[in-house]
DNA sequence: TTCTTAACTTAACAATGTTAATTTAACGTC
DNA sequence: GACGTTAAATTAACATTGTTAAGTTAAGAA
C-alpha cells in the first residue's frame, strides 16, 4: 500500500536505510552474506524495491565503499593535529592499521577486493582533499616529512615513498585479515609486526640521524 | 554410458582434469567464473559428476590452492643455489613478486581470499620443508642472513623478520592486483615500488655496513 | 471524477551449488 | 554363461540468489 510522492529527503533516507542494512550485514558476516533479499527483509521492503534506489547490487556496494572510504579518511584526519611530521606519519600508520583490523570486512571491501574501475568524475573536486581521501592524507603527511629533508637524499619522489609506506602497512594488515587464523605459520603478535614494519621502513627511508 | 571400475590412477587422472579445468577458468577469468557446470562442460561430464571426486566446490578450490601453493614453493626454491645470503633474500622477493603479478588470480586465491581454516594434519611432514612451503623457504633464507649476523643487533627474532619482509612484498603486490588499475592514484611503476620496498626494508633491517 | 504516475509488490526467469533418484555396464560368483 | 552387486555416471529437481517484467495502489493533476 504505497503512500506517494516522496520528497528528496525521504528518498535519501531510504537510500541510507538500505546502505545501513547492507553495511550491518557484511560487517557482521562478510560480503557473501549481503543479499538483496536479506537487505530488503531488514528494512521491511520487498527485494525489488531496492532497485528503485540502486541500479544493481554492484552499485550498492560501490556506494557503500565510497561512503566508508570518506569516513575512514575523516577518521584518520584527526592526526593532522600532531606537530612533529615524523611522529605524525607513524601515528597515521597506527590509526590506519587499527581501522583495518577492527573493521576487517570493511577493509576487505575497500582495499582487498577488485571492483570495476571506479569513475571519479562526479564531485571530483572533493576527491583529492586530505579530509576526504585517505591516500591524499598519507601523501600530505609524507610531503611534510619530505620538506623538512628527513628522507634519505637519494629519495626524490614523495609519491613513491607514500606508496611504499602504504604497501608496507597494508601488507601486514591484509595478511593478518586473510591468514591470521591459519595455524601453519607461527604468527608473531600483530602489534609486533606493525611496529617492526614501521620502524624498519622509517629506518630504511629516513636519513641516518647520528 | 559409464565404463566401469576405474583404477586408482584413472581416478587421479580425472581429479587432475577437473582441477586443470577449474584452474584454466579462474586463471583466465577469475574465481567467479569457476562454476561447477562450466568445469563439467570442459571435461565432457555432467555437472554432478564432479561431486564423485570432490566433496563440494570449496574443497575443490582448497585442493587447487594447496597444489599451486606447493608449485609456487617449488618454483621459488631455485633461488637456493644463490650463495650470498642477502642477494638470495632479495632474489626470493623478486621471484615471489613476479609470481604474484604474473598469476594474479592464483595469487588472489592463495593469499588474498579467506578460506575456512585449513587443516594440515595429513602429510604434515611435507608441510614444513623448504621445497614445499613458500613461507618456510623464506624463513630459511632469512635464517641464513640471521646466522651471518647481518641483521641489526636488536633484531633477535628471525620469524618476526620473515613475516615483516613477506608483508612488505605482499603489500606491494596485492595493492597492485586490487587497485593497480584505479586511476585516482598516480601509481609509480610496479618495479619502482618493489625495488624501493626491498631496499627500504633491507636498509632498515640490516646492520649499518659502513 | 478521471487520468497519470510514483512507489511498491508479486510473479517469474536464469544461473548456480547441490542432493536424490535413476540408469548403465563391468565384475565376481554360482 | 546367467545374475545380482555395485561403481560410474546421468537426469531431475530443489533452494538460493540477482534481476526484470508485469501488475497494483493511491496521491496528486486535469
Amino acid at each position: 500500500m504505497p503512500p506517494k510522492i516522496k520528497s528528496d529527503s525521504d528518498r535519501k533516507l531510504i537510500r541510507s536505510r538500505i546502505l545501513d542494512a547492507a553495511r550491518d550485514l557484511f560487517v557482521e558476516k562478510g560480503v557473501q552474506a549481503v543479499t538483496m533479499r536479506e537487505i530488503a527483509k531488514r528494512i521491511g521492503y520487498s527485494p525489488t524495491a531496492i532497485y528503485l534506489h540502486f541500479k544493481d547490487k554492484e552499485s550498492l556496494l560501490q556506494e557503500l565503499c565510497n561512503t566508508d572510504f570518506l569516513a575512514l579518511a575523516d577518521n584518520l584526519s584527526s592526526i593532522l593535529e600532531i606537530k612533529d611530521p615524523i611522529r605524525k606519519m607513524v601515528e597515521l600508520g597506527k590509526s590506519y592499521a587499527h581501522f583495518a583490523l577492527s573493521h576487517p570486512n570493511h577493509y576487505r571491501l575497500l582495499f582487498m577486493t577488485s571492483r570495476p574501475v571506479q569513475e571519479y568524475c562526479n564531485a571530483s573536486d572533493l576527491q583529492h582533499t586530505p579530509n576526504h581521501d585517505a591516500y591524499t592524507l598519507l601523501k600530505q603527511v609524507v610531503d611534510d616529512v619530505f620538506v623538512i629533508g628527513a628522507f634519505a637524499s637519494q629519495l626524490t619522489d614523495p609519491e613513491l615513498i607514500a606508496q611504499t609506506i602504504w604497501a608496507g602497512i597494508h601488507g601486514v594488515c591484509s595478511l593478518e585479515i586473510v591468514l591470521g587464523k591459519d595455524s601453519w605459520i607461527e604468527w608473531r603478535t600483530i602489534d609486533d609486526r606493525i611496529t617492526l614494519m614501521q620502524s624498519a621502513l622509517l629506518n630504511g627511508l629516513l636519513k641516518e640521524t647520528l
